[in-house]
DNA sequence: ATCCCTGCAAACGCTTTGCACATGA
DNA sequence: TCATGTGCAAAGCGTTTGCAGGGAT
């Protein structure tokens, strides 16, 4: 993500942590810029480790914070799939929501946006008379033409 | 679950273990006659508790050992959501394909059938050549009416 | 008689917590 | 100043693993 977009980034949760009060903290920044300079899915435990390595001197503790303060934020979204037992983030702004399909057999993961989800979301507000604040889909896939069958 | 839908349910699961040259052990069948009883979505924990409370000789190696069997019987399905890092399950023979909305204020699960979900999926395979296996949806909602904003 | 399956307990990996210190407001 | 945020280490919790003994085939 070229530098502009991350100083855009880090005003808009400048700014969240001034309405909300919380304290503009570097390691709160310094996490920012981490996660906004990674393309992929990452988890905690990878972000601090990463972190470690580059000499930035965060704990665990600030990091797990930090993250819960991002999805507050909406400025990053949390993912659960597949059989792992952790969760992944991935950054937020600047994206579109979309869904994922998640390549069995080498791990890659495919983004995708599709309409018809809406319509769905749409249709079960108005049999359940509820209101739908988000949700996750996962496609588990494979791909074609490995002449197994 | 009817005691004469368990009896199908085991012996589903019966023809599988021969057909997989797995053996047949009463610990297998009891973890199958506890799961059939269960209504809700449970966890491997919970259900080692429940089991262990009921005086059934189990072990916590075997409960996991056979969750995992009865997933490549397809007898049951495997869930993840909301903030939990665990792992959920549910029988699933007899049922129908389902998914789900979280509601996030009670922790209740409502079941749904969506054909469009089967669009999408087609769409998918199309656009990116792939063949999707399987696919998990679910939606976190409130009530509405709740007259908070 | 095999060797798969089981029970038990210890190890694992990710996340949370407790506490003392540091620091943003 | 002083409550919030941080670092560190330990604890928590669901899951997995190693190993010795047991039971299905």
């Amino acid at each position: 993500m070229n530098p502009q977009n991350i100083e855009k980034v880090k005003e808009v949760f400048s700014k969240f942590l001034e309405e909300k009060q919380f304290r503009k903290t570097p390691e709160r920044f310094a996490i920012v810029d981490e996660i906004y300079s990674i393309k992929e899915h990452f988890n905690a435990q990878w972000l601090y480790g990463r972190m470690k390595e580059r000499n930035y001197r965060v704990s665990k503790a600030t990091v797990y914070n930090t993250l819960d303060v991002l999805l507050e934020a909406k400025l990053i979204r949390k993912h659960h799939y597949g059989d792992e037992q952790q969760i992944f983030y991935e950054k937020s702004y600047f994206d579109k929501q979309h869904d994922h399909i998640i390549m069995m057999d080498s791990g890659e993961i495919i983004e995708f946006c599709d309409p018809r989800i809406q319509t769905i979301k749409q249709t079960m507000e108005d049999i359940f008379g509820i209101e739908i604040e988000s949700h996750s889909l996962y496609f588990y896939a494979k791909k074609k033409n490995t002449s197994n069958n």
